[in-house]
DNA sequence: GTCATCGATTGAAAGGTTTCAATGCGATGG
DNA sequence: CCATCGCATTGAAACCTTTCAATCGATGAC
């Protein structure tokens, strides 16, 4: 019925308060931009005007006059995994402290959805675009740095190319987890997770695979259960997958490429009757919220997430201000934090 | 310094790309908005000049010729707490769907960090706006929708208000916990949550109340136990509190304000060997992933997490297809998921 | 009394896209 | 051969803000 916004058609433009204000157009964007160039009594004028029409900039015709706007854009791989959520905070307050807004989307780890939003922001021409890519090769990203759109790597890391990235070492972190399962005595250990497409989840295999080599032990014994996403319910089955072992074969720990996934196997080992850590040790990966506050608190390999999003977007905004830039690939260390789940 | 990026100085316009294609301005726009109007070869001309100059859409000029975007906002209260990601998921949908961007963005629980982001989602002319308020009654919601941009309020509702609403029934959702718990023979039960300022924690502990009433129990038996926040530490020191309660007082079950509080005092119950549910049962709501996969699996009160972010899009995109839309409340009914945290 | 100066204000141009009425042209029908 | 029609293309206007050189009026110096 009465939707009436509220008589007038349009919202009010700067030419309105102008006409109200009995001044030119300049000086109401004056008011906007460079208010001590302008007399307190037209500014108290002005000001007045903007009220009483409800004035509010718009920010397309700014920003098409300006070239450049007031946002920056995080594409993150999986929205829903507290992970990604948490390096998303970092970056929020960076961008708080530089008067920025930061866009967030969710690629939901689809390399379509992924190239959705990467367009639509290049449209939108933010300062610049933060992404945890499905794929660091992909030609689509080298694509949008060389068009000069400033661009950062979050989780990723890509030797020699024409960005910078920001990552954590998978590899170290892999390492840690199996060497801390070995010095608590286990032989017989399993990494659980997937799909092999995610680098993630490939480098920590890898850094698992040389801890386990390294103490010498034989690789039959490092037993491999691919999952086929890296969440709660996919770790559920997995545990289901690793119970249904026979005895002689079934792992004394297990390795989870992340957080969810153990979280998710050590809810169906507990409910299967499996003692966490005595019969079943296990490690996660992330060191989210959830980990600690497990009933069984969670050993995990400790990425230090805000700290990953703060330094990607200040890394974002230097080259958003300087083009000549010399892109920086940061890799930050992991760190074991060892609870329950593994200490018995 | 010369600011090149990339050897051309801007970016390319369509002015640049009809000049090379050698057409008019107009005829690149038909190319870009209604393909079927121009000859097949002068549309693979244009294409191919597009791609030679790596042409770019402007969305500013567009959308300041247009009017409005093909945005839309949606401001969450909590970006970490997964309940708050689920609605987004369902938003997303409904936006990807109608070929639209979701701008997420955190108001971390704070007035401030919501206006701006309102401010500046407005200065966009974003098509609507979503929102999950620090508080359903401030002013400027209301000055908001007056404006014209058409707003939906997501988890809280406001009888008469000038906008949509989308919620769930707290009241009934805290019966439901009390019910159950009342059911299972529960006499002294523990409400812990806060701030009070959260209208979910004030109706959830009123629906409680009532269930409590109605069961004919003693008020005095019904302990609310407060936190400064709905986060898992919070739930973690709530737990302590109560554990120091003297054992006739201390409650034999818990209803949490929400899952984050439930998971955290699930936590600080086992490990400090309080079995659960046996000596203590614990009731959680939202029912987000983690309640299921917690490893005393959480009973939790289930709110239609994607359905309340998929309606909320739809009745946002209604409203702004059509000003004269009649806005509506919709209000959801919570149902209870038990699960071995109060099943024995 | 004139001139320079200074601060406040103005007016016009620019930025990239879309839209729409107008144009041009070849073909069709009379 | 003329009028008409349809189709592809064009050109100019509009969207709203910001910027910058130009203008105006007044003040102070000489």
């Amino acid at each position: 019925m009465p939707h009436s916004r509220d008589g007038s058609g349009r919202s009010a433009s700067v030419k309105d308060v102008a006409q109200l204000a009995g001044v030119s157009l300049g000086t109401v964007s004056n008011v906007l931009n460079r208010p001590e160039r302008v007399s307190a009594d037209t500014r108290t004028r002005v000001e007045k005007a903007m009220a009483d029409l409800g004035f509010v900039r718009n920010e397309s015709a700014r920003q098409l006059r300006a070239g450049r706007s007031r946002t920056i854009g995080y594409v993150m791989l999986d929205a829903t995994n507290p992970f990604f959520t948490d390096v998303a905070q970092g970056m929020e307050h960076v961008a708080e402290d530089r008067d920025l807004s930061l866009f967030l989307c969710n690629s939901d780890n689809r390399a379509t959805r992924e190239a959705a939003h990467l367009a639509h922001l290049q449209e939108q021409r933010v300062q610049g675009i933060l992404v945890t890519p499905v794929d660091p090769d992909s030609p689509a990203l080298a694509d949008l740095a060389s068009r000069g759109t400033p661009l950062v790597i979050v989780d990723r890391t890509r030797p020699g190319a024409a960005f910078c990235t920001v990552s954590v070492d998978d590899v170290l972190g892999g390492r840690l987890a199996v060497e801390h399962l070995v010095d608590r005595g286990h032989r017989r250990v399993a990494f659980v997770g997937g799909p092999d497409s995610l680098g993630q989840v490939r480098e920590r295999l890898e850094g698992a695979r040389q801890a386990w080599r390294e103490a010498g032990l034989p690789d039959a014994d490092l037993v491999v259960v691919p999952t086929v996403a890296l969440s709660v319910a996919e770790g559920r089955a997995a545990g289901e997958r690793l119970a249904g072992l026979p005895a002689r074969r079934r792992p004394t720990a297990v390795f989870c490429a992340n957080d969810l996934v153990a979280l998710g196997l050590l809810q169906q080992a507990t409910s299967a009757g499996v003692r966490v850590p005595d019969e079943l040790a296990i490690v996660g990966f992330d060191d989210i919220d959830f980990a600690a506050a497990a009933a069984v608190p969670l050993t995990s390999v400790r990425q230090p997430r805000a700290e990953l999003g703060r330094t990607a977007a200040r890394l974002l905004l230097a080259e958003a201000d300087d083009p000549l830039h010399a892109h920086e690939q940061v890799v930050f260390e992991p760190e074991l934090v060892a609870r329950r789940s593994t200490l018995g």
